[in-house]
DNA sequence: ACCTGAACACCGTTCAAGT
DNA sequence: ACCTGAACACCGTTCAAGT
């Protein structure tokens, strides 16, 4: 005797638990209805298959990452804790980053964070399709490692080598500054 | 009736074959064994379960990509032939990515690249913990973009996103060896 | 040593039928 | 509108039994 009817809200919040709980490879339909209190069937009425529930659930958890403010402490830094927010987040949900290679590039969560991290690149300067690139580049570092990161990897020594690799980039981006007209 | 007994080779072999055939959702034991005129309880004599064989297909994709003498052309170009050839090899293989993130880090066939890929940082003037990083970080930004690559993202936009980080990280690189004793 | 057939405990998804 | 129960067509894996 269900209070109230299951919503979509609260279908993606006990799929992020379930997933940071047990893991992508024990998700099942049914296990999930059984978590809302309801039958497996149950949860179709609302979302279209289990595709569409792992794409909500990639989504959601970028909306746990905190946008500060771009003024103040410069690019470097605003980009350095952007990086560094992101992956502590691939951290606490590690289901991520498999789940996303399968699934569904951009929605209006990624998109957020996106937004803001390529408005960090402008404020260093770049613009338009360099902007674009620097974004990119950025964000395609932190995507590989917390793909390098999956089980047996020491966090530690991958913690130093995302700050290796980003001051790397970070160089080679300063670089690209300096040498604009 | 088998003219000859299965081998983990000619499994290995069939599964990239499906894998790049099907992809790696439709990838099942069943499938595989017939695939290879069997039955799918046959493949357990010779593998012990499914993420073994997942394995095994993940690491023998590796040994496509030849590598070349390092003698030459200078390590700029050595690093960025290795990576491209990296990069044509997981659009050969899409499955290839997600499968790895699943699964086994390290093992021979990926560890032989990364060797190589190693030496020509070291050839750079690179040694030890710095050779170290260098290479990771050029493995990663590889991996980062492979990430980001399945289904929907135009193909030439990543082949030119790739082109623009790895100068980047060249650059960032080449801005370390210079601040050198 | 190597393989088959059948079984077990699961899956995702659909769909009539209920309220 | 929203949910249940039962069913369909699959899974991975095990294991006796065959050769």
């Amino acid at each position: 005797m269900p209070r109230k009817a299951l919503n979509r809200e609260q279908i993606v919040q006990a799929v992020v638990g379930l997933l940071d709980a047990e893991g992508a490879d024990s998700l099942s339909m049914r296990q999930l209805g059984s978590r809302l209190g309801a039958t497996a069937a149950a949860v179709y009425w609302h979302v279209k298959d289990k595709e569409e529930v792992l794409v909500l659930a990639a989504d959601a958890v970028w909306r746990e990452i905190q946008l500060h403010d771009l003024e103040g402490s410069g690019w470097r830094a605003a980009v350095t804790t952007m990086a560094n927010d992101l992956h502590a987040m691939t951290l606490r949900h590690p289901w991520l980053v498999p789940a996303m290679s399968c699934h569904a590039p951009h929605a209006p969560g990624r998109a957020r964070y996106e937004d803001h991290l390529r408005a960090a690149c402008e404020a260093a300067g770049f613009t338009g399709r360099e902007a674009e690139q620097a974004t990119k580049t950025v964000l395609t570092f932190v995507f590989g490692t917390a793909f390098g990161e999956h089980k047996g990897e020491a966090t530690a020594s991958t913690a130093e080598d995302l700050a290796f690799g980003l001051q790397v980039i970070l160089d080679g981006l300063q670089g690209r500054l300096d040498a604009r007209p």
